[in-house]
DNA sequence: TCTGGGGTCCTAGGACCC
DNA sequence: TCTGGGGTCCTAGGACCC
């Protein structure tokens, strides 16, 4: 007996959370994102893309194509709270539950035939449940793999259910195409173009060899297996944190160092904060810096002594962001923490200074407050372009 | 079309070590 | 003296996904 997955998919998935609490929405166009330039948005209605609106489609462009949108600004809060509902009741069904984002998760009922001797029937008893309970649909990919399952539950979207039996996963990812497989954006689409390889079954016909000399070690494996339909091993490694990061893009472009600086502490604090609830230690600060040209650089440091406080990631970042700076627009900014470690490890195991140790109590005490409603005081106010 | 924000993974070159 | 090979870490950039 063979493998069976599923994957779930909540249609639509903050538009359909916004249709919900807002009946009087329904059959009009909608788009979750802000109006104006420099925003994009998150997610619209099937209303909305009837139009040709899509995520991560500039406002100006959506708005453009569908005037009369409803835009409404996303309640991450309220979505977070309406995924952990449908959650609950997709972990409850069957073994080997696998989240993998706020509207998408993984079930494994191999070996469960005995109480769902139907797989087909299976789903359509937890999309039933799914829509009950929470009001809201779903589409489901059944498969003998979790790449074809995902692959499947996109096939026939909204209130889907796909179901590729086995054997059948060559013919499936033909029927897919080379765009929507998963792992192929436009640069890889464009590249295979390059060499006349618009369709699956063209790409298949390449040597795996061949591929990796073309498009590199990875990549090649990758393109030899997912062209017949084999699980290139998506979501098989365990989701860790590996990173903490924070941006800001501004309209217009900001141009003063102090500008640049208070948002530098803004968001040293912001990533540093997150790193402590979680009760990790970076190694790495980096900096992403995108100028009103679009180009963008980054610059990172890993210091060897450890980083403990924001003002920790606030000097490194500074430094980091005088060592690039040409002077010009700046559109973009960002911060990132990588190679974090549990700060269990470190505060046992580590020597540490007087003065970290009572920085980062400060740090884990405002923390504490903050979390209790109150709000962070610290610098919040050095001179913003144009502030208030 | 004028391009968000939060992530993961890969590559390539250089440093450094054995 | 005129140049090995493998491993690991660090840095910068980029592809891709939701």
């Amino acid at each position: 007996m063979g493998q069976v997955f599923f994957h779930i998919d909540l249609d639509a998935f903050f538009a359909s959370v916004e249709l919900l609490d807002h009946p009087e929405y329904r059959g009009k166009p909608l788009i979750i994102g802000t109006p104006g330039p420099r925003h994009v948005a998150s997610t619209c209605s099937y209303e909305a893309r009837k139009y040709g609106v899509h995520s991560a489609m500039p406002m100006t462009t959506a708005l453009r194509l569908c005037p009369d949108a409803i835009c409404v600004p996303g309640r991450m809060r309220r979505y977070s709270e309406k995924s952990r509902e449908v959650m609950a009741i997709i972990g409850s069904f069957a073994p080997g539950f696998l989240q993998v984002s706020v509207d998408e998760a993984f079930l494994d009922l191999t070996g469960m035939e005995r109480i769902y001797p139907l797989p087909g029937k299976a789903a359509r008893i937890l999309k039933e449940r799914i829509l009950d309970e929470t009001g809201l649909t779903v589409s489901i990919g059944v498969a003998s793999s979790r790449f074809i399952a995902k692959l499947a539950s996109d096939f026939n979207k909204p209130d889907g259910l796909t179901i590729v039996p086995p054997g059948q996963e060559e013919a499936f990812v033909d029927r897919v195409g080379l765009r929507k497989l998963w792992g192929i954006g436009d640069s890889m689409l464009s590249a295979l173009g390059k060499r006349g390889i618009t369709t699956v079954p063209a790409l298949r016909s390449y040597p795996a060899e061949h591929l990796r000399t073309l498009f590199g070690e990875k990549s090649g494996e990758y393109l030899y297996k997912v062209s017949r339909g084999i699980d290139p091993g998506i979501y098989a490694k365990d989701a860790k944190t590996r990173s903490i990061s924070t941006e800001r893009t501004f309209y217009p472009d900001i141009f003063s160092l102090d500008t640049i600086d208070s948002y530098l502490l803004e968001m040293s604090e912001e990533v540093m904060f997150r790193s402590l609830d979680e009760k990790k230690v970076p190694r790495t600060v980096s900096v992403k810096l995108r100028y009103g040209d679009f180009s963008t650089i980054s610059m990172q440091e890993t210091p060897g002594i450890g980083i403990y406080s924001s003002s920790d990631v606030f000097e490194l970042a500074k430094g980091l962001l005088r060592s690039r700076y040409k002077g010009e627009g700046v559109r973009l900014l960002g911060i990132a923490l990588q190679g974090i470690y549990d700060s269990e490890e470190i505060e046992q195991g580590e020597f540490f200074r007087d003065k970290e140790q009572k920085e980062r109590r400060l740090e884990k005490t405002i923390l504490s407050l903050s979390k209790k409603g109150q709000h962070l005081v610290r610098a919040r106010n050095l001179g913003r372009d144009g502030g208030s």
